[in-house]
DNA sequence: CTGAAAGCGCTTACAG
DNA sequence: CTGAAAGCGCTTACAG
C-alpha cells in the first residue's frame, strides 16, 4: 500500500542505495539511464520518502518550525506563511506553525521530537528559547541571528519620523496592554524613542489600552493633555483611540494625530481615515526564505541578492 | 549530548524494551522498583524520545496535523488552537498547524512523510483532501466525520432566527468576496436559508463584499432597496456595511438591519455598536480535542460526556 | 558506475 | 517479571 524505496529500486532494477543518491540529487555519477529509470520508477509508483526513516538515518529532518506569536494572524501573516511554506516545499523543506507558547518547555519537547532543520520566529527568541534551540543543537533563525533589519524598530523609527516631519512636537507610542498581543510593542517603542532622539526630541510618553470604547477613553486621560501624536502598536488601537477621541469631541488630527500600522481594511473605514504603514510582506518573505535555504544548505548563499524589506506610509488624513 | 533510550536504559540498569514499555504505560507488569528506576533515569537524563525513530517503528507518528482555514486566525482562533496543542501535549500528540492551501499536493506530501496520527480541520475537508487522506489511511477528522455540531450552519441559523425574532421579514446574506477569505460562507448562507424556510420567509438574498467603503457602498446598491436584515459572514462584513450605510445616510437598524458574527472588539466600536454572535470557543475545543483523543485512542470515549458549543448573540444596536 | 552492509532510535512479538 | 532479536525506511561510507 505504502511505497517504500524498496519498491521503488525493485521497480528500477537497482538498488536502495542508488535509489537513495539519485533522488536526493546526488546522482551526477551515476549513467543517465539509471537517472531516468529511478525518476520514473517513482513517479509512477507515486513514492514520498518517510520523513522518519530519512531523519532517523541522517539525524536532522527536513521540518521548519516556524514559531508563530500569539499575535492577529491576519491576511498579511497569513500570505507571509504561505509562500514560506511553498518556497520551503520546492526545496524538500516541510515548514510546520506552532504557536509559540509562554513556557518554552513544550518547545523544548517538540524539537527534541521533530529534530527539526531550522526553527524560525519573525519576533526575537527568549532567552530561554534561544538555549533550548542552542542545546539541541538546532539551528535558530530570528531577527538577531539572521542579521536580518529588525523591522519592529525600523516600524516605530518610520512612525516617529513620519509625525515629525508632519511638525509634532509630542509624541506617544500607544500599546495593546495585554502583553501577550503586544510581541513586538518594546521593540517598536525603542524605534519611536530614536527619531525623537535624532529630532532633539523628548522621550515619547507610553500608553496602554484594551481595543475598547470605555480602555481607550482612559488610556486618552492618561496622555499629558491634547495636542500629542501617537505611534499606534497597530490599526486597531489607533482606531480604538480614533473613537474614543472623537467621542469626546477631540478633533483628529488637530487635537489629537495617529500613525497607526498595518494598513487593515478596516482602517480605511475610519473617518478621518487613518495614516498608517504598510509593510512589504513579499520583500519580507523572501529575505527570510532565502535566509533558511542558504544557512540549511539548500541553496547557495549568492544565488539571490539580499532585498530589504520595504515600509512604506499609507497616507490618510490622521496626522 | 542527545540522550536516547539506550542512555535510559544503562542508567537504570535495565534493557531498552524495558524502557519503551514502561515510558509508554505499558509497565504494569513490571516491578514498582523497576518502573520507578526507569522513569527517575529519564527524569534525570531529560530524555526526550526521538519521534523518528518511534514513527518508523510503530509506523505512524505522534503528530497530529490541523488545517488551518484561510481566513483572518485572530485571538479566537489563536486560543482555540493553543488550547489543542496543550491539551494534546498532555496525551503525548504533538499539533503542527498548516495552512491549508488550494492544492492538495502539498498536503499528501506532509502526510505520507510525517504519518500523523490523525489529520484536524475546522472546516469541511475538500473532496480531494478527503481522498487524500484516505488513500494514506490516515484518520480524518473534520465536522462531517466527527458528526459534530456543523457550527457553521448554526451560526447562520441562529443569525436568521434572531433577526426574524426582531421583525425582520425580508434577510440577506453578506460574504466576503474574496472566496479564500470565506471558507465558511455556504454553510452559514445555508443555516439562514433554514432559518426563513422555517418561518415561511422568503429564500434570503446573498451579496458579497470587500471591506473596503467602495466595495460596501456598491453592495448595498445590490440589496433591494432599504429595510433588509443583513446576516454578516463576520463584525469586519458588518463594519463595512454600516459605515457604508451611515455615509449614505441611511439609519441602523431602521433602514438597514445587521448582525454580524464573532463578537470582535472593533464591531463594539462602531455606532450603534453591533448586534454579533459569540462562540464559545471552550466548549468547541473541548469537544475537538476530545474527539482527536478517543479516535487515536488515547482517552476513552466515556470519559467526558460530549458537550455542545454554544452559540451565543452579543446585544448591540443594529437590528 | 553501482550495491552490500551497517546503523539511525525506537517498538513489538516472542522466549524464558 | 525482563531481555535478545528483528524490523520499521532510510542514508552513508565503503568496496568493488
Amino acid at each position: 500500500m505504502i511505497t517504500t524505496s524498496e519498491d521503488v529500486a525493485k521497480h528500477a532494477g537497482v538498488s536502495r542505495a542508488t535509489v537513495s543518491q539519485i533522488l536526493n540529487g546526488r546522482g551526477q555519477r551515476f549513467a543517465e539511464a539509471t537517472r531516468d529509470r529511478v525518476n520514473q520508477a517513482a513517479r509512477e509508483l507515486g513514492y514520498e520518502p518517510s520523513s522518519a526513516g530519512r531523519t532517523l538515518a541522517r539525524g536532522s529532518s527536513d521540518f521548519v518550525i516556524a514559531l508563530i506569536p500569539h499575535t492577529t494572524f491576519g491576511p498579511t501573516l497569513q500570505d507571509f506563511f504561505s509562500r514560506m511554506t511553498d518556497e520551503l516545499a520546492t526545496h524538500g523543506l516541510t515548514l510546520v506553525l506552532r504557536l509559540s507558547t509562554p513556557s518554552a518547555a513544550s518547545l523544548g519537547r517538540v524539537i527534541a521530537s521533530m529534530k527539526p532543520a531550522a526553527v524560525f520566529s519573525l519576533t526575537r527568541f527568549t532567552d530561554e528559547e534561544r538555549a533550548l534551540i542552542g542545546s539541541r543543537g538546532v539551528l535558530g533563525l530570528d531577527p538577531d541571528s539572521t542579521g536580518d533589519t529588525d523591522y519592529n524598530h525600523a516600524i516605530g523609527l518610520l512612525q516617529g519620523r513620519t509625525l515629525i516631519a508632519h511638525g509634532h512636537r509630542r509624541l506617544a507610542f500607544a500599546h495593546l496592554a495585554d502583553a501577550r498581543q503586544d510581541p513586538f510593542g518594546a521593540d517598536r517603542e525603542l524605534g519611536l524613542r530614536d527619531a525623537c532622539l535624532e529630532a532633539g526630541l523628548p522621550e515619547p510618553e507610553s500608553i496602554g489600552l484594551d481595543v475598547t470604547p470605555d480602555d481607550a477613553a482612559r488610556a486618552l486621560d492618561e496622555l499629558s493633555g491634547t495636542g500629542i501624536a501617537v505611534a499606534c502598536y497597530n490599526d486597531d488601537v489607533a482606531t480604538a483611540l480614533l473613537s474614543a477621541a472623537t467621542r469626546r469631541g477631540w478633533r483628529v488630527p488637530e487635537d489629537l494625530a495617529l500613525i497607526g500600522m498595518d494598513h487593515t481594511t478596516l482602517g480605511r473605514l475610519t473617518l478621518p481615515p487613518l495614516t498608517t504603514l504598510d509593510f512589504d510582506l513579499e520583500t519580507a518573505a523572501e529575505a527570510a526564505i532565502e535566509r533558511i535555504l542558504t544557512t540549511t544548505g539548500h541553496a547557495d548563499a549568492t544565488q539571490h541578492p539580499q532585498r530589504h524589506a520595504a515600509l512604506r506610509v499609507v497616507p490618510g488624513g490622521s496626522i
